[in-house]
RNA sequence: GGAGGCUUAGCGAAGCGGCCAAACGCAGCUGACUGUAAAUCAGUUCCUUCGGGUUCGGUGGUUCGAAUCCACCAGCCUCCA
């Protein structure tokens, strides 16, 4: 069994989930994005000392260099999955990035190979004409994508270019089933509650040395890395830059780390068959009573 | 003490007699989500029993009709003393 913990940034998951992998001595898999990446520590919330001696899974393994894509995360979770489940009853998965738990625990399906092609052609094309390209290549999904919503616009493009399937007809030979045992638990503190600590959380990173670790990694690779659209990261190089005062970058980071935690807890809500509780700790005792 | 300017929804800011419950931006709230997901995108925000009801610093006035014009009051700003 699975036992999938979910919820925004700042709920407690961590503790939970370690507090369960010591009671049933069962491995802890990270499903957090940028958690994956070696070197952001801080601004990622990592929580190393306390999580590192339970050796989780897909954790602070990726070079800050490297890109990493749903594709990816799902192909070594699968991987990874088959060689645990023989040797543990229960395994523990957490993080807050609830697509890349869907795409793993579910049936998605994406094309074996990302063919790198070139959809520079399709750079002078406004939104509007864009959609209208799509629409005659793929009219459900172009239904199902806002005009807007530029990328996603154009990697459905890009898959029937790829594979020379729809977007639409990759998704329907999915039966959206569940591929092992799971059960999901989302915990989720009262709202102003959650937002005050995270706004502390905050504070506190800059205390910790945010500062330092950005400039070191700027120092090391540059500002262009993927891994610079983590929240904190991004904001410290723009004050880095000159673009902002400090100031202005710590309330930026708290900004957006709530609208974070808000669209993950729309994501757990609406995409994934959650069982809520308070917090870690109401969670414990009714998984382990 | 004198001269002028300003006051609009949570904030910033348009509007300058009817087309104004009031553009736009921000923030907030809600939502979408199948290879960038800590990303990307959308909807919505005075109250409402959806008929309507109360708004544009305050009070009074002009007008068929006022956020828009006039008078007085209050607060803020600039300049002269």
């Amino acid at each position: 069994m699975i036992y999938v913990i979910g919820g925004p940034t700042g709920s407690g998951k961590t503790s939970l989930a370690i507090a369960l992998a010591k009671l049933w001595q069962a491995p802890i898999i990270n499903a957090d994005a940028f958690q994956m990446y070696q070197e952001l520590n801080i601004g990622t919330n990592k929580e190393l000392a306390i999580l590192k001696p339970f050796k989780p899974y897909l954790y602070d393994q990726l070079s800050p260099t490297q890109s990493l894509s749903v594709a990816m995360y799902q192909k070594e979770f699968r991987s990874l999955i088959e060689t645990l489940i023989p040797k543990h009853p229960k395994i523990i998965m957490v993080g807050g990035t609830g697509l890349y738990m869907k795409a793993s625990l579910y049936d998605f399906e994406f094309a074996p190979q990302e063919v790198s092609i070139d959809l520079t052609k399709f750079d002078t094309f406004d939104n509007t004409k864009l959609h209208a390209h799509l629409a005659s290549l793929d009219l459900e999904a172009s239904q199902k994508i806002h005009v807007q919503n530029r990328r996603r616009v154009l990697r459905a493009i890009a898959i029937h270019q790829t594979t020379g399937k729809t977007k639409s007809d990759q998704e329907k030979a999915q039966k959206k089933a569940l591929l092992y045992p799971a059960t999901f638990i989302g915990i989720l503190p009262q709202r102003d509650f959650l937002y005050q600590q995270l706004d502390q959380r905050v504070d506190a990173m800059f205390k910790q040395g945010l500062l330092d670790e950005v400039k070191t990694l700027v120092k090391k690779y540059g500002d262009k890395l993927l891994a610079f659209q983590a929240i904190g990261y991004k904001e410290t190089i723009a004050y880095l830059k000159g673009k902002t005062t400090l100031d202005e970058a710590i309330q930026l980071i708290k900004q957006s780390t709530k609208r974070y935690a808000k669209r993950q807890i729309t994501y757990f809500r609406h995409q994934l068959p959650m069982k809520w509780y308070g917090s870690g700790k109401e969670a414990f005792e009714d998984l382990t009573t």
